[in-house]
DNA sequence: TCTCTTGTTGGCTGG
DNA sequence: CCCAGCCAACAAGAG
């Protein structure tokens, strides 16, 4: 009577999710049998450090995961190797008829693919980005090189998307064999700022776009808020939709809710639905890759290779205390806003005319978040490189950016406490003080700025400008 | 194919 | 005090 379900294996990658997971689509009319496995490859693992604050929450999520799973009478396969020599063999000996992963277009990902595609039927799933690549186009079929434009084309698309939801399942069976106490010996401390869990990133969601009465953070101020050192004016997702333990077609399709029902927010809502959509844009971009030709800027510029200074940058001791509160607060708690990630990409860049990849990859260490597409993406944009990105003359003061996103200074006290004595005016601009009052305040061991602000902007203009000149 | 408009996030200067 | 003009060009994309 009981008819036999179709078997599939979820091979779970940045998609830890139960809700809005396209890869768990059961659009047949017999039970989906999901054999949900992960893979821990050493050759991606084996690039960070065994504290590093993303694996474990990572871990965490995979954690939180196979605890969801369980309830509902299942288990996570949990191995560790090279993913083409495993997913065959469970392929084979669970009898799948085919092996569905969400698409991820980075590279590493795309050869992985390629070679297990030729090994098993793998079926890869749309989910990692609101709106696929190969449906954002220009008019005349080509991928979009800058944001406005792909952003016109990507908002009816977002909207046609996310309304498909919430999609009418049919049943769906976990597998139950496997052993996940494996996931032990990996990192496991838990994260206070950070939960691991599909529930903790639908409580952000639902309270970020919530409607409270007078409120001071949240949608409502995003925009007002947004820049600011000293408050957490963003939704802080980002963790969560690197995983995928929240759906980003879910989010924006809340957001576009939030935006249909509440005209007077249109413009706060908005823009942050356009932040996804740079997230998209820069997933787009990497997924396009063939289409772009290679930009030499970054191999022709003539980049310092100061290491000492480079050194004083990833330890915030550059003696600027906003960029040095930035670059502790990255190292401490993985995460820092926007707006601090541009001051910090900018000082190195333009400032120390340091290469940008010596920058994307200490944030790749550090971030919780640290995604290739965004990240790459982000220092490009602030080092001037590629189509769309900041013009070269675009250089951010970090005092004069410092009084205005961190105007009382309790950003820099937080962060930096050799300065946590000092009243406003100085917290941003300590070498202001005669060395007497640096004793009295006990900030002797927070050093002098390392470059001279007028002088490193012009460096950067003429180099800049030079490097324009010759290409 | 040609033409026209435009491009996330800034800072400094001189009137 | 404010703010227009400038720091350069150029490629992307629409029509
Ligand atoms: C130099 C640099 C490096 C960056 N590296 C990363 C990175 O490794 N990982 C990462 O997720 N983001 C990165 N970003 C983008 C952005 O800074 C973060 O996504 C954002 O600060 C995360 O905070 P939030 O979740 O509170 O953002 P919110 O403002 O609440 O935005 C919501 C979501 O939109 C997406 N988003 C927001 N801004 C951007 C953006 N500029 N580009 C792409 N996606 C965006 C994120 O997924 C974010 O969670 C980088 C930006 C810069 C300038």
């Amino acid at each position: 009577m009981a008819q036999s379900p179709k078997k599939v294996i979820w091979w779970i990658r940045r998609d830890m999710r139960l809700i809005d997971n396209p890869v768990l689509t059961n659009d047949i009319d017999r039970p989906l049998l999901v054999c949900p496995v992960f893979v821990i490859d050493p050759t991606l693992i084996g690039k960070y450090s065994a504290h590093n604050i993303r694996l474990e929450f990572m871990f965490n999520s995979l954690r939180s995961l196979n605890a969801d799973i369980e309830n509902e009478g299942g288990r996570i396969n949990i191995h560790y190797g090279n993913p083409h020599e495993i997913i065959p063999v469970i392929y084979s000996e669970f009898g799948a008829s085919e092996v569905r992963a969400q698409y991820d277009p980075s590279q590493v990902s795309r050869i992985r693919d390629t070679k297990i595609g030729k090994l098993v039927p793998l079926k890869l799933t749309s989910g990692l980005s609101v709106v696929g690549a190969s449906d954002v186009r220009s008019q005349s079929d080509k991928a979009y090189k800058i944001f406005t434009p792909f952003y016109k084309s990507w908002w009816n698309k977002a909207i046609y998307n996310s309304s498909k939801l919430p999609k009418i399942n049919g049943e769906i069976q976990f597998t139950n064999f496997g052993d996940p106490s494996i996931l032990n010996k990996f990192l496991s401390n838990s994260n206070k700022q950070f939960p691991a869990s599909e529930i903790e990133a639908q409580t952000r969601l639902n309270s970020f776009l919530s409607l409270t009465k007078s409120p001071t953070l949240g949608m409502v101020k995003y925009k007002s808020n947004k820049d600011r050192l000293d408050k957490i004016g963003t939704s802080q997702l980002s963790p969560y939709l690197r995983f995928g333990l929240i759906s980003p077609r879910l989010v924006v399709n809340k957001a576009f809710d939030v935006l249909t029902r509440n005209p007077e927010f249109t413009s706060e809502v908005s823009t942050w639905i356009s932040e996804l959509a740079w997230r998209d844009f820069y997933i787009a971009k990497a997924s396009n890759m063939h289409e772009f030709e290679d930009v030499n800027f970054t191999e022709y510029f003539p980049w310092r290779l100061d290491f000492e200074q480079y050194q004083s940058w990833c330890f915030g001791k550059t003696g600027y205390p906003i960029i040095d509160a930035i670059m502790r607060q990255l190292r401490i708690e993985g995460w820092i806003s926007n707006r601090a990630r541009m001051l910090a990409a900018s000082f190195l860049t333009k400032q120390l005319l340091i290469d940008w990849r010596w920058g994307a990859n200490w944030f790749m260490q550090h971030l919780i978040d640290g995604d290739s597409f965004a990240n790459d993406g982000g220092w490009k944009w602030i080092a001037g490189v590629g189509a769309g990105a900041a013009p070269f003359f675009r250089i951010f003061n970090p005092i004069v950016q410092a009084k205005k996103y961190d105007p009382n200074g309790e950003y820099v006290r937080r962060w930096v406490p050799e300065l946590s004595g000092l009243p406003s005016p100085y917290v941003h601009e300590p070498w202001l003080l005669t060395n007497g009052q640096r004793l009295d305040n006990k900030m002797n061991g927070y050093p002098l700025p390392i470059v001279d602000l007028h002088e490193a902007r012009d460096r950067a203009l003429t180099t800049y400008k030079k490097l324009r000149a010759t290409t």
